[in-house]
RNA sequence: UGACCAAUGGUGUAAUGGUAGCACUGCAGAUUUUGGUUCUGCCUGUCUAGGUUCGAGUCCUGGUUGGUCAACCA
């Protein structure tokens, strides 16, 4: 079933440019029409929003071309992944909706990976290099001038057969010896200057575990590994342009089937940071509670936080491809999941802010329940009904003692409507030694309940309300956006992104809730009325339930008088 | 003082040699028992200098600006 957004899509007759190379592709029965893309993380690290960005492009043109798209860990270095990222990756493609075609990994490839390789040296096109790391780095020279030649550059086919078979067998100590591609060593694009195809390294790998010693590097084993799995149209992100000359050598070296590598402009969103080294760090020196902390761009993080797939798929197909340098403004994120929630969640009455309303012509002892419209949206979601008595929370922001003539709550001598129940009139308020108020008083007007005939009296502002015998408390935390500057790395001298964190990007509050709520599944969404959406969070307990704020309203009045 | 890539409103992204459009943001208004939603309107753009063409955002050349590349990372 499609939605009405991928229909949309679907419809619009322009082309990103790379759907417009792929069109083309078919058009000319390349690749015998086939299209097949592939997601391809290393697993070192849980997954961001930019990768939902390549995500969402991977799957989205496999299925708007009728193709496949597998999934494939790129894990050539063991010395840096692990499983615990490999399943948390898994978790959260399929979260996002995504189910692939086949799961691979690139060590999958490691013998295949072995074979081609001495091949290339029987064919003079690779070669074992003793020298040092120091000495290769000097050797390849910077890129305004050529590199020089290694010594070893020359050997025979039988020495280089001989030390790459050795070097497999783990004779040499880590770092003694690589293999190298025989290229260009004067070619203006460092990478074909002889790149390293396997550095020796002894480390457990968390698939091969002790098999190999010998670990190929991305550049020889990417383009080979889409080779092997058909890969018709290998997307990545601009930083590997310049690799692209040696993808397509390797292919050609090898005499293999021969993917489209296609690049786009990786994602960036102000106020955050989007590397998976930054927010390693953000987790390892506890800046955030953890990978799935809700301040988080990873996509744990946004689905702790409340988000939707569906509100994070819209995204990405709104921000487009192209290979221009972009950052998206963080407000287009929150308008997605806004304008998805508003159609979703279920809307529940709480208090942040509380200050105690006492309605002094209501009796005391009473109850009634009022009829409450669980999301005005969508009537099939029905109705509740809510206790009202003779004392409620309201918010404190709901009060003001000198209040501007724009102000549509409530003041000594004004009327407002409590949702779904009366027209009050404040008549007068407490307040403690310190001038703080403690209590709002005022009367209601029993003709204007809901539903009566006097309740369609004008009024300005409309309130909302818990009853204070009755409401529950639960924490609520609140998020701000985790730096409080547009860019984080744009930091003074000495100083890095870390100095840019938002000090005040958490605040933690109890608040008064309504008594029950229709689900307390953890990740149910709710939107409290008038203040925001939030889930709930995996730390709620059955006495005590815990608030993700997702998002605020809009709030256009704020936003003037702030 | 290299190579490669890219330049369209504040931010993104379309226009595939023929009317510069859409979304977000911002501003103004209407509706509203959420200052939400919805609806209406407005602001703001083709980096620059030449060239090709009846016609250039689009093609060509130079310049300018930004990005990427010198891990035994991916």
């Amino acid at each position: 079933m499609k939605t009405a957004n991928e229909n949309n899509k679907t419809d619009k007759t322009s082309l990103n440019f790379i759907e417009a190379i792929i069109e083309e592709d078919l058009k000319n029965g390349k690749n015998d029409s086939r299209v097949h893309t592939r997601f391809p993380p290393e697993p070192n690290g849980y997954l961001h929003i930019g990768h939902a960005k390549s995500i969402c492009l991977n799957f989205g043109l496999a299925q708007k071309y009728n193709g496949k798209t597998n999934i494939r860990f790129d894990d050539t270095n063991p010395t840096k992944e692990e499983v615990e990222y490999v399943d948390s990756i898994k978790e959260d493609v399929q979260w996002l909706g995504f189910q692939w075609d086949a799961e691979y990994y690139a060590s999958d490839y490691f013998e295949q990976l072995y074979q081609w390789a001495i091949q290339l040296i029987k064919e003079e096109k690779a070669y074992v290099d003793d020298s040092s790391q120091e000495e290769i780095s000097k050797g390849r020279g910077v890129p305004t001038s050529p590199g020089i030649e290694s010594p070893y550059r020359n050997r025979s086919v039988e020495e280089n057969l001989d030390l790459f078979q050795r070097m497999r067998q783990g004779e040499f100590p880590e770092g003694s010896r690589v293999l190298r591609a025989k290229i260009d060593m004067a070619s203006p694009n460092m990478h074909m200057r002889d790149p390293i195809m396997y550095r020796i390294l002894y480390a457990h790998h968390h698939r091969t575990g002790n098999e190999w010693c010998i670990y190929p590097m991305y550049d020889y084993a990417h383009g080979q590994s889409d080779s092997i799995e058909g890969i018709t149209h290998s997307i990545c992100t601009l930083e590997f342009e310049v690799h692209r000359p040696l993808y397509d050598w390797f292919c050609k070296a090898l005499r293999i089937h021969h993917p489209q590598q296609i690049e786009f402009a990786r994602l960036n969103i102000n106020y955050t940071v989007m590397s998976k080294r930054k927010l390693l760090q953000l987790v390892q020196e506890k800046h955030v509670s953890s990978w799935d902390d809700p301040r988080m761009p990873t996509i744990s993080g946004l689905r702790r936080r409340g988000y939707t797939p569906e509100s994070i798929r819209n995204f990405a197909d709104t921000i487009g491809v192209a290979k221009r340098e972009n950052v998206i403004d963080i407000s287009l994120l929150e308008f997605c999941v806004r304008e998805d929630l508003n159609k979703k969640a279920l809307r529940t009455m709480a208090v942040l802010d509380p200050v105690k309303l006492i309605i002094d012509n209501y009796p005391a002892d009473k109850v009634e329940y009022m009829t409450a419209v669980n999301n005005p949206e969508n009537p099939k979601d029905g109705v509740r009904n809510i206790a009202f008595s003779h004392e409620l929370w309201i918010e404190r922001s709901d009060f003001m003692e000198d209040a501007p003539k724009k102000f549509f709550r409530l003041s000594i001598g004004r009327e407002v409507r409590l949702k779904y129940a009366y027209i009050i009139k404040c008549t007068g308020i407490d307040k403690d030694e310190n001038g703080n108020i403690t209590a709002i008083h005022c009367d209601y007007d029993p003709q204007t309940r809901s539903g009566m005939p006097d309740s369609g009296r004008k009024v300005k502002g409309t309130i909302h309300w818990v009853s204070a015998t009755h409401a529950k408390t639960a924490e609520v935390r609140l998020f701000d956006r985790l730096f409080h500057v547009p860019n984080p790395d744009d930091a003074d001298e000495g100083k890095t992104f870390i100095d840019n964190i938002n000090p005040d990007s958490l605040k933690i509050i109890n608040a008064y809730t309504e008594a029950e709520f229709l689900h307390t599944d953890v990740l149910s969404n709710y939107q409290f009325e008038r203040m925001g959406y939030f889930c709930i969070d995996k730390d709620s307990t059955p006495e005590k339930l815990v608030f993700n704020r997702t998002v605020s309203l809009r709030d256009t009045w704020a936003k003037k008088h702030t």
